[in-house]
DNA sequence: CCTAACAATATTTTT
DNA sequence: TATTGTTAGG
């Protein structure tokens, strides 16, 4: 058992300090809201936090902290923070995950406890379609059952219905008479997603509802719960959505858990996803949380710290300004808006940049990003084969990316490396270490040695099935099956629940094994064919939302024009939220580009390129000049 | 088989 | 808003 440390002797670990309004949010003692700009650490602040609260005891075994992000890489990223800042045993005290793993492990332990009515079968289906399917699952809700006519459901609105009485209030729907019409065609979806086939059919919204509904009508959950965590962290809070702060709110609201959220409302791009605007004045007000403002930067160059506060000054007035931490010595930081006539020109000229940045100043690829507003594989197809013919990779992430980090991924690709590799001695060890973990055996367990040979044996056997001429899909999907039989199946399901649920497992298996066979097909090299799919050497492509989180050496933002932005009439602000997001992912040099005619997709019908403008985002471009930013013609 | 008119969609996380 | 997809009707 670790040896406490008193509060005031307690130092930060493995950093040199923090900022005081930091250190203050740190080793705060009660509810608090941290509010920081990108850069200020906000991550780091709550590792840091966990640490404070595991070493000094503020938080001491039996109970936990529970940290919740809302993506899975954020989660993973934290978790793995604590535990190298404060070491195993005290960090597994410390349940990092996200918003929807938890409430679906709610849901999966004690969803049997939900009351009548509301109760899903035991092997529910996730199904992300729902909301998309509303209209259709309204029209099947007409009959003497439900006692709705054709007249009734054709008078709702799917889109408002799943918004508003579906999903936009506490469970249960109000059943006192008389019921509007909406109620009732509310309360006949649920049975109808509940019990009208075998399986309950559910999304991670109607989860979250149950997940509430869960506690609130099981006091002793609930207080189960509240003993378990003496300390919340929400992450990212800015992104939270209705649903997700009334569960929150129910489980941690005037009870002895201490809860920290940390966001950033000028980084706030998901209102239209749900997210709410006023959470955070909602969660002061609810929890009587006291704000903490930091102010430094410690991401950006200074040029750029100081184009973000002219940004800042416009997206939020009265925001104290960041401070940039990098005094410069290592460049001051470049922004530029560099004007094209056209894609072709824009796609050499970027290519050109690119190669002397990688090969001159020796920038690795996954250090510099390209983003845009949306389609990152149409804006940018034409400099994707710029760049190849100056032998650079770049390729659009999109679902590559969410494919790459599934165990399931991970585990064939290692087989499969060590297969038609030389050698790799990662893959070799990772997948001992599985093998040895799910058959049970210690590290010293003769039978080891025999499962090395079968191993061996195996790689030898996929090496020549998926090299053979004539070697189709389905001989990769068969290899790579039989080897997941060797490996045990069913404990590996065991060992990652999310692949109990049979659809996600074979869905994802086969998009992979689609993913990886265009890869060989394209170069007929199975080594390279893996590295393809991995995109370790590939400037990334992906969408300004994607980007949320990460940081470059370098950003080009392709595609400043109306028709890229083209809600921004309508949410300039969500519009301007987003720019600012895009921008403040770089460490040294912004490029913006503008081309004064695009054509998005390599189309070989010769259409004629679309004329663009950028006149509607006028203000974009008057914020960058405000700001100092020049305007450079290329021809 | 072609066109005109209309509708959908774009930004997303989550097992 | 601009582009793409769908469908009815010629």
């Amino acid at each position: 058992m670790p040896k406490l440390v008193p509060a005031p002797d307690w130092k930060p670990v493995g950093v040199v300090g923090l900022e005081p309004n930091a250190d203050k949010a740190v080793r705060e003692e009660t509810n608090g809201l941290v509010v920081a700009g990108p850069g200020a650490g906000k991550t780091e602040l709550l590792a840091q936090r966990a640490c404070f609260l595991l070493q000094t005891g503020r938080c001491r075994a039996p109970r936990q902290i529970l940290a919740i992000s809302f993506k899975k890489d954020a989660a993973a990223n934290l978790r793995a923070r604590v535990e190298k800042r404060c070491g195993g045993e005290l960090a597994g005290r410390f349940h990092s995950l996200t918003f929807d793993a938890f409430a679906k492990g709610l849901i999966d332990r004690f969803g049997q406890a939900l009351p009548d009515g509301y109760r899903p079968t035991p092997d529910y289906q996730i199904n992300f379609d729902i909301q998309k399917r509303m209209r259709d699952l309204l029209d099947q809700l007409v009959g003497s059952t439900t006692g709705l006519t054709m007249d009734d459901v054709s008078g709702i609105s799917d889109g408002i219905f799943y918004k508003r009485e579906f999903l936009g209030r506490a469970l249960p729907i109000p059943s006192a008479q008389p019921q509007s019409i909406p109620d009732r065609a509310a309360t006949a979806m649920w049975k109808k997603l509940l019990t009208g086939r075998e399986r309950s059919q559910l999304d991670f919204g109607m989860i979250g509802r149950l997940a509430e509904l869960l506690l609130r009508s099981n006091p002793r959950l609930m207080k189960a719960l509240r003993q378990t965590y003496s300390h919340v962290f929400l992450d990212e809070f800015q992104d939270t959505t209705a649903i997700q702060y009334a569960l929150t709110r129910s489980m941690f609201r005037n009870t002895a858990a201490v809860v920290t959220a940390v966001g950033d409302s000028k980084q706030r791009i998901m209102t239209w996803a749900g997210a709410v605007e006023n959470v955070f004045e909602r969660f002061k007000g609810d929890f009587g949380a006291e704000q903490h403002d930091l102010v430094m930067n410690y991401r950006s160059a200074p040029r750029l710290v100081q184009i973000q506060q002219t940004l800042i000054a416009a997206i939020e007035p009265g925001t104290p300004p960041p401070t940039p931490a990098d005094d410069g010595t290592s460049g001051e930081g470049d922004c530029r808006v560099l004007l094209y006539p056209d894609h072709v020109r824009e796609a050499s000229h970027l290519a050109e940049f690119a190669a002397e940045w990688i090969f001159t100043d020796g920038i690795h690829p996954r250090d510099i990003c390209v983003l845009t507003r949306n389609k990152p594989d149409e804006y940018a197809g034409f400099l994707i084969r710029g760049l190849a013919k100056r032998g650079i990779k770049a390729r659009a992430e999109t679902d590559l990316q969410d494919l790459l980090v599934e165990p399931l991924v991970e585990v064939s690709l290692d087989i499969l490396s060590l297969s038609v590799r030389d050698s790799d001695r990662v893959a070799w060890t990772s997948l001992m270490g599985l093998l040895q973990q799910l058959r049970g055996f210690d590290e010293s367990d003769p039978r080891l040695r025999r499962v090395e040979a079968e191993l061996n044996s195996f790689c030898g056997t996929i090496r020549d099935a998926i090299g053979a001429a004539g070697s189709t899909v389905n001989v990769l999907v068969d290899q790579l099956s039989k080897f997941f039989e060797f490996l045990g199946l069913d404990a590996f399901r065991r060992l990652h629940p999310q692949y109990l649920q049979d659809d996600f497992i074979s869905g994802l298996f086969t998009k992979f094994t689609n993913a990886l066979w265009k890869c060989y097909e394209e170069c007929h090299d199975w080594p390279q064919a893996i590295t393809d799919l991995v995109g370790k050497d590939a400037i990334p492509i992906i969408t300004v939302h994607k980007s949320k989180g990460l940081e470059y050496h370098s950003v080009v933002f392709m595609g400043l024009e109306d028709s890229a932005l083209w809600n921004f009439a309508n949410q300039s602000d969500e519009e301007r939220r987003a720019f600012f997001v895009a921008f403040s992912r770089a460490r040294k040099r912004v490029l913006f580009t503008y081309c004064a005619k695009r054509e998005t997709q390599q189309r070989s019908g010769g259409r004629s390129a679309a004329m663009q403008s950028r006149t509607k985002i006028g203000s974009l471009y008057e914020l960058l000049a405000a700001a100092g930013v020049e305007e450079e013609i290329v021809t």
